[in-house]
DNA sequence: ATTTGCTACTTGTAAAAAACAAGTAGTTAA
DNA sequence: TTAACTACTTGTTTTTTACAAGTAGCAAAT
């Protein structure tokens, strides 16, 4: 999934030109909602990414201005992954696919306390998950 | 893409097995926003998709329940798409993506009456558009 | 100092999906 | 009765994904 010049300019699509795959938002729900910063710790998700698509959309991800990639200091050896504004301004997109699929899907894992607080306190469970990312 | 065991019970997961592609958004967009009914009209969009992923992409949207697809009386020949409410209750995600991609693709297409209208009054935002789809 | 293991990858290959070009079957219109 | 329209299907090539294995840099343990 290389560079490629886009289909059209319309927002849509180009949404779907970062994220328009099976894994990429896997990635960012990581970052977003469990505090994941590793590859390793990527590459333990529950939907088991191979090793080549998770760097493949790390570099992706940093390309396009969603992640950062930094040493960690205290292990030469370990990269930190972080969200970036732009990422963390993908919580509203994430939160509307939460609640569309925990309504629609009858075998949800959907966290109820999330969806309780976004359907009540949307403000405020933004500014809650915004912090945590600091 | 075929219907196969799911790889998680997590919304995220949920909604990428159905529009974890290039494609799938692009339909529901264009019956969301375009007024678009029939599969030449979907063929006819600005991103070219190819008849064979358009013919298997309105199948697997009917699978999942978000179109339905029922026959044209004036036109025996002629098949009617439209979006069931299940289809319709992604306008929110839909508008967060068209939201975020306004902010951060500096050529976008992005209407600027919809982005206003999206800031300014989300709830009548919502109401006007499942209105025209009625 | 050297093996052992951890971390973040890369490489090779098979399988699946997408892209592209062409063809087909059932209306409808001329 | 031929021509055109509509919604597809089929065949082939190209691209992407999945899976298994290997590698390079660092750190701790023997």
């Amino acid at each position: 999934m290389s560079k490629q010049k886009r289909k059209s300019d319309c927002p849509i699509n180009f949404a779907l030109e970062i994220f328009g795959d099976r894994w990429t938002f896997l990635i960012v729900r990581d970052l977003m909602f469990k505090n994941k910063h590793y590859y390793g710790e990527f590459l333990g998700m529950e939907e088991k990414i191979a090793t080549n698509i998770l760097a493949d959309r790390l570099i992706l991800l940093e390309e396009n201005g969603i992640v950062t990639r930094t040493i960690d200091e205290a292990h030469n050896s370990k990269k930190i992954y972080r969200l970036t504004k732009k990422g963390i301004d993908l919580l509203p997109l994430l939160t509307e696919a939460i609640l569309w699929s925990a309504k629609y899907d009858k075998s949800t894992a959907a966290d109820s306390k999330f969806i309780r607080k976004a359907k009540k306190d949307r403000v405020g469970l933004y500014a809650e998950i915004s912090e945590s990312l600091k």
